[in-house]
DNA sequence: ACTGTGACACTGG
DNA sequence: ACCAGTGCCACAG
């Protein structure tokens, strides 16, 4: 039979990550999706942290630990981690301290790009 | 159906 | 470190 699995179930299981994560601990939003199991879903990770209230928003990083917001919302995430005593390394955050390790995460999952040639008409 | 958008990820120059 | 190009996925118009 078909598995068909709903995009409200990768949602849920978004959601059970970021909740996971621990005060002081951070990690990213491709680190997230593929901790639940849908790898490439950085960008949906997002949105979900939009939409669900209650998020630990500010735990949830770019590549590198690097905070990807602008303005009042980036300080006020800085503010939010300093306060949850993670350190910083420059602009960003020392996820070699603080990067939560997700005990499932999909194995060997590299992220899908083929370059090796750019465009080429 | 098609196009643009977004708190992204990666590679290459 | 920065920028450009490409890949990714869902959603709004």
């Amino acid at each position: 039979m078909k598995r068909t699995v709903t995009v409200e179930q990768k949602r849920a299981r978004v959601v059970r990550c970021i909740r996971d994560l621990p005060p002081g601990k951070v990690s990213s939003y491709g680190a997230i999706a593929r901790a639940a199991g849908w790898p490439g879903a950085a960008r949906q990770v997002v949105r979900i942290l939009q939409q669900v209230p209650g998020l630990p928003w500010h735990r949830v990083l770019g590549s590198g630990g690097a905070i990807k917001l602008s303005g009042e919302h980036a300080a006020e995430q800085r503010f939010r981690l300093r306060m949850e005593g993670v350190t910083f390394r420059g602009a960003r955050v020392d996820m070699k301290q603080h990067e939560f390790q997700f005990t499932k995460k999909v194995p060997s999952t590299r992220y899908p790009v083929s370059s090796k040639r750019k465009a080429r008409p």
